[in-house]
Order: C-alpha cells, then structure tokens, then sequence
DNA sequence: TCTGGGGTCCTAGGACCC
DNA sequence: TCTGGGGTCCTAGGACCC
C-alpha cells in the first residue's frame, strides 16, 4: 500500500505445531516418524507424513500406514505458552497481526519495511527470531494478497518462505491444483473436477455461471476472484469471535439420560467460564449432537436475551437435547456439543436469565443460577476444567452443578 | 484403538412485518 | 377479486479449516 505495490502481507504458519512442541521435551525422538493425539492425529512430524499419516487421521488407521510411529500425549498448555511466544515475536515486526489460529498468523508489514527492510528481509528476520525465541520452524508466504500470502507458505512448508513479488502473482498461482485454495475441500474438489477444473488457470478460464451451478453463488464468485489474485481483504487485528462451544465423544455404547445430563453439566461450565472470562455473553444456544452412524444434527434456540450464565445454557441445553431424543428414540448418541453465537460484549457483573424473565436486581432465582455459576468458577480455578461433570474425582459422575440446577427448576413448576 | 475439539461461512425455508 | 415484494430473524444442515 505504502511502498507502491510491493508484497506487503506476510502469513506465518508454524510446521507441524503440536509435535514439534512435543518433540523439544524428547529430543531424541527428532527425525523419527512422530504423532500427536488421542483417537486421532493432531498433528505429526514430517517423516510421518512421508508414510501417508495426515492430521484427522484415526490413529489406528495412522499405524496401519507407519507401523513404527510414536504416539505422544498432547499437553495443551504448552502448546499455549509457544503460541503466546511466537505471537510475541510477530509483534516485534508489525502491530497489525491477525490471528488465524493458535499456530498461524497474517502480518501487514506495509508500515514496517522503512524499518527492517524488504518483505524479503523481513520474512528471514522473523523466521530467525521464532527459532532463536523457540527452537520452532516456521513457514513464511508473502504476497499482495492475504490468500495468496497463505498459499505461499503452504508450498514453502516446511521450513521454508516464498515471496511472491507484484506481477508473478498469475504466474505462481495459475499452474496449482485447485486444492492449493482457501475452501475447496473434497466435495467443490469433486464438483470442479466435473468440469475439468484442475488447476487455478482452469478455474479463471470457466465461466462464473458454470460454477455457480455447482459450487453455489457465493462459492463461485469467490473462487473465481481467487483465481485472479483478486482479494481485497486486509489483515483484521481485533476480530472477535462468532461462537464459543465445547463438545465431547464418548464411546458407541448408551447413555443413560442421567449421563447425558452430567455431559451438557460439564459442557456448559466450560462454555459459560469461558464466556464470563472474556466478558462475552450470546443469545443463540446450540445443541449439536452425532449419533453412532457418526450422522449429526443440530438444534438452535434463541434467548429472548443475551447470557454468560452456565445455569442457562445448561437449562437451555437440557431442553435441546430432549428435543433430539424424542425425535430418535432409537439412535445412540456418539458426541455431544453445546456452543453459543449472537456474542456480543457484555458486563459480567449483571448475568440475566435469557428466559423472558425481568433480571430484576434480587430475584431469588437469578441470585440462586449466579451463585452457582460463582460455584462453577471457582471450582474450575482450583480444580481445572475436570473439575464439574462426570469423572470428575471431586463431585462423581452427577455434578453437583446438575443437581443444583434440577433443584432449582423443580422449584419453578407452578410460577 | 475407526472417527477429536475448536471454529468460520453459506444456503434455504418458514415466520413475521410493512 | 386477487394475492406483491422486500427485509429481518430464526432454525437446520453442510462444507470447510486448523
């Protein structure tokens, strides 16, 4: 923008997050076929993915492809604790960082290359502050455009930076496979094939009418403008989030109701601490729910008015779920997830019931749901996120949070 | 050891209002 | 007698990303 046209937008990506960060407490282990997760892959070393071994990948599956990899337990608050660092590192370059998720970040160093030189030189110089900083590998891609900043650092994974300067923009772009963009995953990869869309040329030569028809409008529009290097986004530092939800998959075998119960207890502490931490409140609650056949559903409610409260996403939760009982009596359920959207800012000083109900100062019901979500935060504090629900050590498979609840609602029959 | 947990965005239909 | 069209909100589902 500044400097007449020059690559200004950097994305930073960390290679192979999570098992690199596992792997600086075995060093031993470096150079060997590495994964990290429970279930399934989390992330893995790049001699793994030489074997075939992909993020996502069921771990059974994984050892099939690489008999000799090692599994590692994760632990997120390292994980944290690096990110935090490396972002730190970022802001050493340029304020205006956007985060895209714990392990990768846009840079817009238009107002930075008067200080620390070319996009070039910068890209080197952060790529040498992260490792001295954290023994950690970065990828850098930088470009004009945000997108194109990201397929950049993709093709130069690991360990590596492209730079694509102002006018090579259609020269590196166009020969990739469509996959290479932000948004074609295996369906519009499918969807485009039958048009014989293979690569980003191909995909810039094809009508927008044409894809819309099977890719849908906004699909088109936008990969077709992709295809063009056109992306007029900058990067955004004080995004805030649209939802925040926590889930849990638990075994193929039956839930008892009670059961269930405790999973959406201890669901909604997680979410409702979360939300009261960073003063956020929502009004839509969302119960998503997978049954063995690994088929999912999802059932909404909106709250007459905004809630931070634990107490009322429970109860809110509660009545979704019975809802998606009663609709498959006969299905097993597999996970079970609650999140909530329509955030906005808001104190956590006043909590409201988001039933309809006056937050009159000193109702009694309203003083009884916040002492409990008090309860569920201190109980968090002292006892981390186990601490309400089933395994918890502390409060046993009912939590003591579901019968708080349950001796409230029983309480409201007849108002 | 067959399937984690955190998200974003888009589409489509119905209710409701003017 | 005939029966519009735009806009907003809500719900449900699905593709996709890390």
């Amino acid at each position: 923008m500044t400097d007449g046209g020059a690559a200004t937008i950097l994305h930073a990506d960390l290679d192979a997050f999570y098992a690199s960060v596992a792997l600086l407490r075995e060093p031993g282990l470096i150079g060997k076929p590495v994964a990290v997760g429970g279930g399934v892959v989390l992330s893995c070393t790049y001699e793994a993915r030489a074997m075939g071994v992909r993020g996502g990948m069921p771990l059974g599956r994984a050892r099939e492809l690489c008999p000799s990899l090692i599994v590692l337990d994760s632990d997120f608050g390292d994980y944290v604790d690096y990110s935090d660092r490396v972002f730190e590192v970022f802001r050493e370059f340029t304020p205006q960082v956007e985060p895209l998720s714990i392990d990768e970040a846009f840079l817009d160093i238009s107002g930075s290359t008067h200080l620390f030189g070319s996009p070039a030189e910068i890209g080197a110089a952060l790529r040498k502050r992260v490792r001295q900083e954290t023994q950690l590998s970065v990828s850098v891609g930088g470009s004009r455009t945000k997108f194109l900043a990201k397929i950049a650092s993709q093709v130069a994974k690991p360990d590596g930076m492209i730079i694509v300067e102002p006018g090579t923009e259609l020269d590196f772009l166009h020969p990739l496979s469509v996959d290479h963009l932000w948004g074609v995953g295996p369906v519009t990869l499918e969807a485009l094939a039958t048009l014989g869309v293979k690569t980003v040329g191909d995909l810039g030569e094809t009508s927008e009418r044409l894809l819309a028809d099977r890719v849908g409008r906004a699909r088109a529009a936008h990969l077709h403008a992709l295809a063009w290097n056109r992306d007029p986004r900058g990067v955004e530092t004080g995004r805030r989030a649209a939802s925040v939800g926590a889930q849990s998959a638990f075994g193929g075998d039956h839930r008892s109701p009670e059961e269930l119960r405790a999973v959406i207890a201890r669901l909604s502490s997680r979410v409702g601490a979360r939300l009261r931490n960073k003063s956020w409140k929502g009004r839509t609650v969302t119960i998503r729910a997978r049954f063995t056949d690994m088929a999912a559903v999802t059932r909404a409610k909106t709250l007459r008015g905004p809630t931070a409260s634990s107490a009322v996403l429970y109860r809110t939760g509660i009545g979704l779920v019975d809802k998606i009982l009663e609709e498959h009596p006969d299905r097993g359920l597999n996970l079970l997830g609650i999140s909530v959207s329509n955030l906005e800012r808001g104190s956590t000083l006043q909590l409201e019931l988001g039933l309809g109900e006056e937050a009159a100062p000193g109702n009694p019901r309203e003083l009884e749901l916040q002492a409990l979500d008090e309860a569920v935060d201190s109980l968090r504090e002292k006892f981390g996120r186990r601490a309400v629900g089933p395994g918890s050590d502390l409060l046993g498979d009912t939590s003591e949070f579901a019968e708080g609840l349950s001796d409230i609602m029983s309480r409201d029959d007849g108002e």
